[in-house]
Order: C-alpha cells, then sequence, then structure tokens
DNA sequence: GTCAGATACTTGACATCTAAAACAATCTTG
DNA sequence: CAAGATTGTTTTAGATGTCAAGTATCTGAC
C-alpha cells in the first residue's frame, strides 16, 4: 500500500475551489432543468385550461387511467404521480364530480377502492391526448432527433442515479 | 421548382406513422425531464423541510434576494420565479411575518415595493445555501463531468428553442 | 378466535399556485 | 392640468400539494 503524502497548503486550496466549482456546474446544470420543465409545463397548462378548461394535475392523472383500463387504487396513482395520497384523493374527488372517473370497490380488500375512467371520461382523455402530444412535439422542436436521444439517455443516467442517491 | 409526385397510399401510411412515432419519442423525452425534476425537487424539499424547516419557495425567494443585495421589485421576483405576482405576494408574506426579509418603499415609485434580506434572513440563507449546493452536488452525481456539460448544452438549447415556441 | 400491527384511504390544517378583479400610483396625451 | 391607459401590487376564489391524524380493514401470531 502506498502512503500518500499530506497535501500542501496550496493543494488544499485546489481542492476547495475544485469542490465549490463542482458544486456550482452541478447547481447549473439543476437550475437549468428546472426552468426547461417549468416553461414547458406552464405552457401546457395554460393551453390545457384555454383549450379544455382542465389542468395538468387531472390530465395526469387521467392519463395513468388510460394506460389501465382495468382501472388503479389510490395508492397505485399516488405511486405513478409521485404525490401523496391525500392529494389523489383531491383530484379524484372533483374529477369523480366531473362524471370522468368513477370509485368502483376493491373485490378482496375492501380497504381500497379502484379507480377507473367513465367512458366519458375516456373520450375526453383521448381527445386531449392527441393534442397534447402535438404541444409537447412543437415545445421540444428546438431539439432534432439526434439531440431528442442523447438528451433521453442523459436524463436516464441522472434518473438511475437519483434511485441510488435520493430515496 | 420541381414537382413533387402526390405520395403513394404506403407512403401516407409511413409518413402517418413517422408523425405519431416522433410525437411518442417527443413525449418520452418530456416525461423523462418531467421525472427527473420531480425526483430532484420533491427530495430537495423534504430535505430542506427536515433540516431548516422551510420550504423549496421560500428558498427560491430567498435565493434571489440573496443575488441583488439592493433588493428587488415583486414584479421582479415574479419575473424571475416565473410565478404570479400573487403567488410572490403570499410567500413574501410569510417570510416577513417571519422576519427573513422586509418591503421597503421605491424612492422613485411609489407603486413598487422593494424586497430585501433581513441580516437575520441573509445569515439563514447562507448556511441553507451551502448545504443546498452540496445537495444538488449529491443527487446529480450519477452524471460525470462531461456528461453535465453535455446535458447543460442540450437543455440551453431547448430552452431556446421553448423561447420561440411557447411564448 | 382475538388482538396488535400493518395497510388503504380520507380528513383537516396550512402553504403554494393560478387567473381575474380591485386598487393605487404613474405615465401619456391633448 | 385632466382623462385615460398603463403599471405594480394586493385581494379573492378555487385547485393542488404536504404532513399528520383519524377510520376502516386486513394479516398474522398466539
Amino acid at each position: 500500500m502506498t502512503t500518500r503524502p499530506a497535501p500542501t497548503s496550496d493543494e488544499r486550496i485546489a481542492q476547495f475551489h475544485d469542490e465549490h466549482e463542482h458544486e456550482r456546474e452541478a447547481l447549473r446544470v439543476w437550475l437549468r432543468l428546472l426552468s426547461c420543465t417549468t416553461l414547458i409545463e406552464n405552457e401546457i397548462s395554460t393551453r390545457l385550461r384555454r383549450e379544455f378548461a382542465t389542468t395538468l394535475p387531472r390530465f395526469d392523472l387521467m392519463a395513468q387511467l388510460a394506460r389501465s383500463p382495468n382501472g388503479l387504487t389510490m395508492g397505485e396513482l399516488s405511486q405513478r404521480l409521485m404525490v401523496t395520497g391525500g392529494n389523489v384523493t383531491g383530484v379524484t374527488d372533483t374529477l369523480e364530480r366531473d362524471g370522468l372517473v368513477e370509485r368502483l370497490p376493491m373485490p378482496n380488500d375492501r380497504r381500497a377502492r379502484i379507480v377507473r375512467l367513465t367512458p366519458n371520461g375516456k373520450a375526453l382523455f383521448d381527445r386531449m391526448a392527441a393534442v397534447h402530444a402535438g404541444w409537447v412535439e412543437e415545445l421540444i422542436s428546438g431539439l432534432g432527433e439526434p439531440e431528442r436521444r442523447e438528451l433521453y439517455r442523459l436524463l436516464g443516467q441522472l434518473k438511475r442515479g437519483l434511485g441510488a442517491a435520493g430515496g
């Protein structure tokens, strides 16, 4: 095993600066990531309100249900939407009030409730989804196909790292 | 100018598929972007609550003020935080209540009010910012230095495109 | 069988967010 | 200088989000 000499004063200063430089760089990446997401989110949110008189959380919940025709429990929705159960209860309440989703009892577990799109909800979502996909395509059009693939890859790498670091 | 023959039936189908494939690809990029941002945001939000009994909107507002020692007007804060004025009013209210920021009259325009960190607010923010930078560095550690630079570059390109498309 | 602990959801208190309207001060224009 | 448009902020109503506490149900050890 090789011994490592204690860093000189200059080396310590360099390490200090490097560390801070590295942190600043990470901050810049994070702020730009947040900025892009917020800009897109605000734009889609505005358009959803204007064109369909609905909101992004409602659209997202319906999108999850559209992918699961047999419905999802409140807990599954909570996990997939990455929000708390209390929140899912509230959004589901208003969607149910508007006749777009329905709560059904779960056969083998009376604690759980299955949420499912109603026919009206499914029809509305299909219309919204088609328009929404066009909006996203438009908003991302600043990137060509190779850039999109590269961005997708880098975000995947970031996401895998988050699972390890975050929780 | 060369005339282009009408597309055959097969070509139309191919275009239709291509367009949808392109949209699906854009959607995948957007969903992953949103997912990464949400994961990081939730993690930082949880840590801010646990370690400093504060929230991300409060931290973000204080961060803007920390970069402008002379203070900012409510409108400037609204722009930089990309939220509505009404929201800035609310968050500023609670920060003021807690003695972390203060509202001052603007000398040449009595409509506007300047918001500034108090000494207490500045001291608290400095402590939080140092820890926060470490968290971001940790959360992004799944990416090496070249990947971070490439991600930063791609997000910059995306952001410029958003200015053109979104509004 | 029963009872403690885990699980699924709802509720309640509060902070954040938006859009839209209200208000107040300033600017513009005649 | 006065009328009207503009600008900066706050207020209001409603949706979304958290956490913590409460209710109902399920599960498993005894």
